[in-house]
DNA sequence: TCGCGCTTCAAACGTATGTTTCAAACAGAC
DNA sequence: GTCTGTTTGAAACATACGTTTGAAGCGCGA
């Protein structure tokens, strides 16, 4: 048997651990029994835990972020030198997020839950990896992202990236939880593409919002809009 | 000097080292150090790492609940009967968040990266905890957010919270980080009170936002609705 | 068949963790 | 001052971690 079966058997558990318990919860121990594999195998194989986290991410970020430059190159060539709006850039992104080739079937919320903690959990080895190999095609959104909300300051437009961000992150992560509660409250069953297909008009929205920074004087709930 | 400098020094040290590296990355050698404590007195006086992190998030969540609730009986009071509007609603949230007591400055960032973990870092015990001790006033924003918008269908609303507690988890659990990188690249500093100002208007204009699932998604992906 | 990389394996290493122990120090009542 | 219950202190405990070791196993060209 060649390399590769250990390698992505671990990489598959180190996925699916990290993703539900992330990543110091997650010890190496837990990773290789659940890969029927030989505790030295990580080092071995990757050098070191940190580098398995890399790893991990490497092989869906490379994808994933081919496909994103490819979208973003139709999307532009079809506008033919005018920005894109911010609904067409957003379904660009979550077309991309949504149609990746997926290992299994909880893969597209595996893959935001990761995401969401490589932004949430504090290791810093992770975001400077992170920032080294993949800064081009974020870099590439938010200058889209920029140019379809000409209207927003470039503070404001911070900031609403960022709330954009967790709301997506957030619930894809959470997606597989969100479906089953929501399945035994109302008794309707619910896809990701239908959630992406709700969470796009919401960002949209909420990115194009008026007033956005209007203190209210404090002691006064008075309404904003 | 009575035992209550041993136990707020541990609170304190611990509210802090939580907040800025997690619960699992956080030992108590690390927090019985910061405290000059030795490190016994964390069993002696708490029992365990995780009674210590349930005393952690009593001692601001009791407070600010009760905060909260008087916040949402003032504001129905003023209401007369007649359901509070939304922004109302964010703002009773986001102002008694703010207006909270603080032991020091940096006591709203605190509380919000802790609320943040909470949600993110999948400790059973904590979640558990949570919502054995504080799902009341949970349970009335949710009611009153319903109240806020009849306009939703139930799936649409569920969708939308999810949403907006999305944004607002995640921001908040890095608001630190934000702030800084925003600080690095634009000069501008920010508080945790500016990013509340902003958060609100854009949730309550993507919880308001029409046409849940009726764009078309260009470049031909096939409509769900 | 031998020898040589590459890979697996069981075992151990050193370190760090949460927790426990038990004697010493302390404070307040009598 | 003495006794008593509470709090602190230094040290040890058992366990779990990431990592390293060195021998055994394997596939394959010579």
């Amino acid at each position: 048997m060649a390399q590769s079966d250990t390698v992505d058997r671990i990489l598959d558990a180190a996925e699916e651990l990290f993703a539900e318990r992330g990543f110091s919860e997650t010890s190496l121990r837990m990773i290789t029994s659940k890969a029927k594999v030989n505790l030295a195998a990580v080092n071995y194989h990757f050098g070191s835990k940190n580098a398995l986290i890399h790893a991990v991410f490497a092989r869906f970020l490379t994808p994933f972020s081919a496909t994103l430059e490819t979208a973003f190159d139709e999307l532009e060539d079809s506008c033919k030198g005018k920005p894109a709006s911010l609904n067409q850039t957003l379904w660009a992104l979550t077309e991309s997020a949504v149609r990746m080739p997926q290992r299994t079937d909880k893969g597209i919320s595996i893959f935001m839950r990761l995401l969401g903690l490589a932004y949430t959990q504090s290791q810093g080895h992770l975001r400077k990896f992170l920032e080294d190999e993949y800064s081009e095609p974020f870099s590439r959104f938010m200058r889209m992202l920029k140019e379809a909300t000409p209207q927003l300051s470039a503070v404001d437009r911070y900031w609403r990236i960022q709330f954009m961000l967790g709301a997506t992150a957030f619930t894809m992560s959470s997606s597989d939880a969100l479906i089953e509660i929501l399945e035994n409250k109302i008794g309707v069953d619910t896809t990701v593409q239908e959630i992406a297909a709700r969470l796009v008009p919401f960002l949209a929205a909420g990115m194009q919002a008026r007033d956005a920074m209007l203190i209210p004087p404090p002691g006064s709930m008075v309404s904003i809009a």
